[in-house]
DNA sequence: ATTAGCACTCAAACCGAGCGAGTGCCAAAT
DNA sequence: ATTTGGCACTCGCTCGGTTTGAGTGCTAAT
């Protein structure tokens, strides 16, 4: 059985090796910390800690290091998150205080969010599947090309541009506007997509086979955006702490820039009780991102969507700093963007 | 005086330590090429070339690698552009073949261009210093805050959230809309920022001070929009190409970031005959870059714009195949975006 | 101008000894 | 039963020395 002096002995294993990327070794131990206990008897509790997985030592008379199973019980027994110092405070209110666009606040939030922890920062856009809409605009490009503008109450705006079977002229893309506008406005993306599909009943015959192919277009618009995006910031983290991955840095970058694999990645995340949820190490070897953890954060948009944020670095972090930062930046994005 | 066989030998040191990596000697110059002379020949045109400063040798003994002017010399007089592959060629039209949004077709461009290189990717979006406002759309997102979008004819579209200090109703919002329409369609972002000036004028006194917000915020957005944005793709490259840096990569990953050095790079670059330019190493230097370069060309865009696309990568580089991926994309993407 | 020959250089690979941080275990002490 | 001091042992690192080999520069002959 791991005694209580254990898991204290695995804390500051956790804490010395993610300060100094050294294996930590029992005399070192006794040193730095008070114990008032001998090297020897830390080599026991050491011994008991590597019986049950929790530290491993790289070579046969070396330190001992965590293992993934260690650092999952850090994170979930040990870790106390430590408070963000009044400096980083302080760059939370400068940067997120002015308000505007939501691309900006999102741009901003990243930013900030991979200077305070020094890794790679992500931000989910709010999804759309709860939004509504506000407002969709036709502007006529040339005779047979129309730019579709959609505006959802999240703030999201998506434009795109269609391509009409036939020429549309001035009154009938006043009369497009305004029949799409009082058919769809104020409906949920799902329902959007359906409402689509009756509309050509509004117009007159003639007009049908164009008004079908636009909204056909529509539809695609409402579904594509469906899919969610990512804002991704201090990609350049990734070499500075490219000593901690055993490997290559190579697939981890692929994957950032890929972005699907983090999207499925949050997607599976659940929160603990402090709000920040954490996945480590090889939690995420199916992933192909065996040597890396990622800590993530629920926030709340306008509408009441939900979204996700985060960051992602080598399994070798400081979870105590990063989960603070993840939590507190997603406490004051939720703030800063919801409905309140 | 260097020879024209002198120049030959440093074709191929620049062809063999670019596809080898490792220094040239002249033993193995006469195994791989058929020059018809002897060892102690080429031993001789080396040192000629070394003298020019065009090579160099990293110690004492071994054989040479291209200087930065090695190089130079290479892409100005030496190099000919490696036709694409047939493989190539497809796949710049399936990734290309559909048409669609701007946003859109420059991501698949720089996704494209990445791939063709194994570089870093860069594609500018179009100036808008030679856009026409093509449409203006104002869309209450509440009381107080008004969604402000705007659409050029080159296909940009800029939204952004304003704060206005008093409440605007439908009516007010409806003569807002259409009289900025009015005023301002079809001015070059230029001009439209001096005609926002004028604008409260049209209004009744009461509206003046509102009035006045929105076009000083709006000529703040023309304003901000006149600055250039980059695509980037390919960010991974870097890692995989690693080892040609000689320091680290952490200052180019961090440029590539910022962007705004890559932008400067852009403007000061200037085509050559053929259409691409490139800036080599410590030619770069005064960016922080003095270990890679950086191949450009101009792509037209709607509206007769023009706007660079290009590949940052190591010096030391592939510039035959990648002088010939960026001239080919760069063509491809002005026909598929030109006016023509 | 070119070439063969030869002495010389120097990075990289290889080798083995010695160091030292750290372990595992055991017997004694609490 | 837990803790502790002691001690032999392990094994990755570092460091100096040797070897190897590709490649050069020079010179004298063609």
């Amino acid at each position: 059985m791991v005694s209580d002096r254990s898991l204290e002995v695995l804390r500051v294993i956790v804490q010395d090796y993610v300060a100094s990327r050294e294996p930590v070794g029992s005399k070192s131990i006794v040193d730095r910390h008070s114990f008032g206990v001998s090297a020897a008897t830390i080599r026991n509790d050491m011994a008991l800690l590597e019986e049950e997985e929790l530290i491993t030592a790289p070579h046969t008379s070396s330190g001992r290091i965590p293992t993934d199973k260690g650092y999952r019980m850090f994170v979930d027994h040990l870790a106390d998150l430590k408070p963000l110092t009044i400096a980083q405070r302080q760059a939370i209110e400068t940067f997120l205080g002015e308000s505007a666009d939501l691309d900006d606040v999102l741009s901003r939030t990243v930013r900030l969010l991979s200077q305070l922890t020094h890794q790679v920062a992500m931000v989910q856009y709010p999804s759309l599947s709860q939004a509504r809409l506000r407002h969709i605009e036709l502007v006529s490009l040339s005779p047979t090309k129309l730019l579709s503008v959609m505006i959802a109450d999240t703030g999201h705006v998506d434009q795109r541009v269609l391509e009409v079977p036939a020429e549309v002229d001035v009154e009938f893309l006043g009369e497009l506007r305004a029949k799409l506008n009082t058919a769809l406005v104020g409906a949920g993306v799902l329902e959007a997509a359906g409402r689509m599909a009756g509309l050509a009943a509004l117009f007159g015959e003639g007009r049908r086979p164009v008004v079908n192919a636009i909204a056909l277009a529509l539809a695609e618009q409402v579904a594509a955006n469906r899919q969610d995006r990512l804002v991704i910031a201090g990609a350049s983290n990734l070499v500075r702490t490219e000593e901690d991955f055993h490997g290559s840095i190579l697939p981890v970058l692929e994957a950032v820039e890929e972005q699907v694999v983090l999207l499925r990645l949050f997607s599976e995340l659940e929160a603990d009780q402090r709000g920040v949820s954490a996945s480590i190490g090889r939690e995420n070897a199916p992933f192909g991102l065996a040597e890396t953890s990622i800590l993530a954060s629920g926030y709340l948009a306008q509408g009441g969507a939900v979204a996700h944020l985060g960051v992602l670095g080598p399994t070798r972090m400081d979870y105590s700093s990063n989960m603070a930062a993840v939590r507190a930046v997603a406490r004051y994005l939720s703030r800063s963007l919801g409905d309140g």
